[in-house]
RNA sequence: CGCGGGGUAGAGCAGUUCGGUAGCUCGUCGGGCUCAUAACCCGGAGGUCGAGGGUUCAAGUCCCUCCCCCGCAA
């Protein structure tokens, strides 16, 4: 079977790898453009680009593969297309041209937590269960018919960078397994519940800033979920910012916002809504990750003993 | 040449403006004290100040070159 596999970031090298030892022929890899990222704006390939040209197959990389990608796929012939966090919306053109269809692995258990951040998503929301789904893409937004799922325990104190990296081979495993009863003829097939289905935006950066007025529980879920991107800041009033790179809720009370401990000893505890929250790392701007009890060490805390704005307090 | 922060004891930092004895908060080791504590008191060990070169009577500090870490923007 001739396969074309479409993705990007670290999520869907498994998924290539995995179609590679399974013996499949893959006739071309579609990925992101090269970009320029990190210091001196170099450009960068993108992971599954790194995995394709290691394993010695073709890489395209059209800026929008509805437009400027539509023959160089045609031309490759595919039985079937997979996709595994490609990053473009795929129209019915491009779906049309694989014999057998498209698939798509997708990292949660559908219909729920449609969109591109459902690891994301189902740790912000509290879910203690997420999963990973192969389905058949259609026209519409993780809205194809499902034919496997495996669902997946989420960690405690888990992260989502943690949770992706771990999802990622079970994906990969699980597409092997669709592929092997596609081609027996045994795959089952099912299509979504709308009644069930739920749908999350993309993260945007300005969702960093960390609320003080949300139930403790609520903001240590925004630390686990929103890593490693866009990450999660508090702002002492000094106009200071640091990233909160783990946290965890602890028994203690005071208004929302209020400081109750910043020192070496005890780290820093933030009251929330409803209980507190015990920074445990953190990362000061240029600076690096360290321990909230290390960064006390060096920073004697002489900040406001509230965190919340003068907006949010007016609010 | 995208913008910017940083490298000083095991950890986190100050000291660099304007060259002149290596400091702080912890940790660690030894001793003491307390019913007790995020304890407290006394004492000690621990540093090629990222690397190399230069200027100087004298460089953590000034000049040149290089290495490494990190944030933003994309």
């Amino acid at each position: 079977m001739r396969v074309v596999f479409l993705g990007t970031p670290d999520f869907g090298v498994p998924s290539l790898k995995a179609l590679h030892s399974a013996g499949y022929e893959i006739a071309g890899v579609f990925t992101q453009p090269d970009r320029p990222k990190g210091r001196g704006n170099k450009m960068v390939k993108s992971p599954v680009k790194e995995c394709a040209e290691a394993l010695g197959i073709p890489v395209f990389q059209p800026v929008k593969i509805r437009a400027d990608g539509v023959e160089a796929l045609r031309s490759l012939q595919p039985d079937l297309c997979v996709t595994a966090a490609f990053g473009q919306i795929l129209s019915q053109e491009i779906l049309d041209i694989p014999r057998i269809g498209t698939v798509n692995v997708h990292s949660s258990l559908l219909p729920r937590y449609r969109g591109s951040a459902p690891i994301n998503w189902a740790i912000l929301e509290g879910e203690t269960v997420t999963g990973v789904t192969t389905m058949m893409t259609d026209k519409g937004l993780d809205t194809g018919d499902i034919l496997l799922q495996k669902s997946v325990e989420i960690l405690p104190g888990e992260t989502a960078g943690e949770l992706t990296d771990r999802l990622a081979p079970i994906g990969a495993a699980l597409l092997i397994e669709t592929l092997r009863r596609i081609e027996q003829g045994n795959c089952p097939r099912t299509p979504q519940n709308e009644a069930e289905a739920s749908y999350f935006p993309m993260l945007k950066k300005e969702m960093a800033p960390i609320d003080w007025r949300m139930p403790a529980s609520r903001i240590v879920c925004r630390v686990r979920g929103l890593s490693p991107w866009p990450g999660t800041t508090l702002a002492w009033g000094d106009g200071e910012t640091v990233k909160v790179l783990r946290a965890e809720e602890v028994d203690a009370s005071g208004g929302p916002g209020e400081i109750l401990a910043a020192d070496a000893k005890r780290g820093l505890i933030v009251a929330a809504g409803e209980g507190a929250v015990r920074v445990t790392a953190l990362q000061a701007p240029g600076g690096k990750a360290m321990d909230a009890r290390d960064y006390f060490r060096g920073h004697p805390c002489a900040h406001t003993r509230c965190l919340l704005t003068e907006e949010e307090k007016n609010e």
